[in-house]
DNA sequence: GATGAATGAGACTTCATTCAT
DNA sequence: GATGAATGAAGTCTCATTCAT
């Protein structure tokens, strides 16, 4: 009835393919990152000749952009959804750090990857600009800033260098949850998010 | 007499080339990373052949290791000095913090790979163990942990767990370090010496 | 009633598109001959699926071999009617060269692949025989060896060997078209009739 | 003493190697054309392994190009000789026609790979210029026209246009050679040499 | 001990061809 | 009849590693 109703079988399929390689393809290239993953062993956990995988994506690096790509949105989605949830900026912070831990741990083997290409190691960032990803770094580091300023100015905050604070927070989140990763019988996230309140959050109320 | 005494000339030979080839090696793989370094290119950088780098080092991966275990080294020793620096634990890690930054100054090329294998995306973590490297991770987030402890018992610190403030710490340091590597115009790292200190350590004493 | 008019919509459909697809092809295989051609970008370039390419043809080398048997069967047209346009042998002989330059200059994309066949290196003279082709070589040789043949008993030119005439007025043609071809600005096809005449035919006369 | 005797023999060994390499390449390029014949293939002939070729050549089209230039060079050492032999421009003229069937007698094989490019249907071709192979061409060309530019104004030939007959030269041997190889058992290049100085030589003389 | 030519497994990618819709 | 997504064999090229000199 809606024009979305016209979307053929064909598109269905096609986006469905998609998904499946996608998937497929995370799933190798967390296990043994960009380089020791080959396109045949995607192809083979995807159920797809390779073939299609390069009608799909045209190249590795562009299933492994596209890949992150995807991901990054989700996590922006839900970043600017937790980041808008709670009347106080401190409690938009604590939500943020929650989502950040919830969006791992549903997609753990991601994680390693988006980790290597926000930290600026990875294989998008040797070749030039790569203005999708940067969602993953300028931006957040931004939109964080954002939240502490408001928190400063309005009073509920300690007058800080609202950057500064921004790029903190990510570098501790980050640490968490590697140290979660490598760690996951002996440390929860629950602890993480905590120990950033206690140590860091609480301290630049007024 | 000793035994160190009896190094001879073959051995002085061995140690110089040993060290060209790491000389080598650190730019080749700084540039391009692991795995889109060849052997052959350090061999030519280092000018030796090729068969002389697999004598001294066995495989491309030991090279690569030998590298980090290295300026592993040097690391610890730098910190373990800037840590056992000053009489207060506060002016101890503040210390540290300033002597993580001198490291990746002075060593600027290897901050990325450090990064990547700090961050366990690096080739090393890939296959089993690696003890040599744990330094790098989990003994420095132990080694600060004590010196967090060490305030705490003193009653410099509030009685936070020590364990997590190592790790934020740890988190933000990277962060700020990557920072500054992506900024380096704008954004001196004094300043995030500054903000840890300001955001952070101040916080935690009593 | 006759089995020609019972030609259908069906049978009129089939020959439009057929003749469509062989004029994208000329194009394509012209621009970067045959291997460096993919059926893909004919398809694309002539507005049909692969699939019907392939219901019409067969085979790629087979899209290729009908692209030059229909160009053949125009050549041999064409130069059958210049070889009994004309009194004498010689007049006759002088409008074929003109016939050829002609007909390369309608078509010049196709110029390359002519060549390149007949000169024996092409595609499908690899494997086995290719009688449809024939035309461009044997046959013609022997069609121009009457001609030359006519002249010698009719007493218009001296008694030189017609078949060696044959091949070497040909190479001469051919070898004066490519000429134009590299050289289009500086070298106009007309001086190449001339000089035919002048160096050649002339001098078979009695 | 000499030296040359100073080549050792790591040098006397990649050139060896390289001969057979070539000789291989020659072999299997004329057999199937330059996209039909596989770098493994002609691997598998030399008795060498795929990276060998790599290391001596770099790419599959430069390993084809070395082989043309390698040949042109060849024949631009006999034609010289050819045509400074004689007494007369005739007489030279024939040499060369000669010499061009003896060329090709002992190097069959590549027979069709130099027409192709010779023809400008080649691979080499299609990028860009290819200084190394004009010799194969307008270099040619040119220099027969200097040959029957002197017999012109020695006064031993009428005044014709000299690149004309250059281009009507080429053309006819080439013609007659692409004729010999497709019906070696009737037809002797000898009678090719008689036939062109029959049918064009000949009539140019005063 | 040093050398570097030789190796060959394995990676990415293309594209002629098929076949279910 | 027409379509075009899917296929997978085959090709080019790289590079870690070896070993005869």
């Amino acid at each position: 009835m809606s024009t979305e109703m016209a979307i053929g079988r064909r598109d269905r399929n096609r986006i469905r393919n998609r998904n499946e390689i996608l998937e497929a393809a995370q799933k190798e290239f967390s296990k043994n990152g960009y380089h020791d993953t080959s396109i045949q062993a995607i192809a083979i956990r995807a159920d797809f000749a390779v073939g299609t995988l390069y009608q799909l994506f045209g190249t590795k690096e562009n299933l492994y952009r596209e890949l992150l790509v995807d991901y990054a949105e989700q996590a922006r989605v839900q970043f600017a959804d937790a980041l808008s949830t709670g009347k106080t900026a401190y409690e938009r912070l604590v939500n943020y750090v929650r989502a950040k831990g919830d969006l791992f741990e549903d997609r753990i083997p991601l994680a390693r990857l988006i980790l290597m290409e926000t930290m600026g190691t990875g294989v998008l960032f040797k070749s030039g600009p790569k203005p999708e990803l940067n969602l993953m770094y300028d931006v957040w580091h931004k939109i964080l800033a954002d939240i502490f300023e408001e928190g400063i100015e309005s009073g509920e905050f300690r007058p800080v260098d609202a950057m500064g604070a921004a790029v903190a927070l990510e570098g501790m989140t980050n640490q968490f949850i590697y140290h979660w990763q490598q760690e996951p019988d002996t440390f929860q996230y629950d602890r993480a998010v905590e120990q950033i309140e206690e140590l860091f959050l609480k301290a630049l109320r007024t």
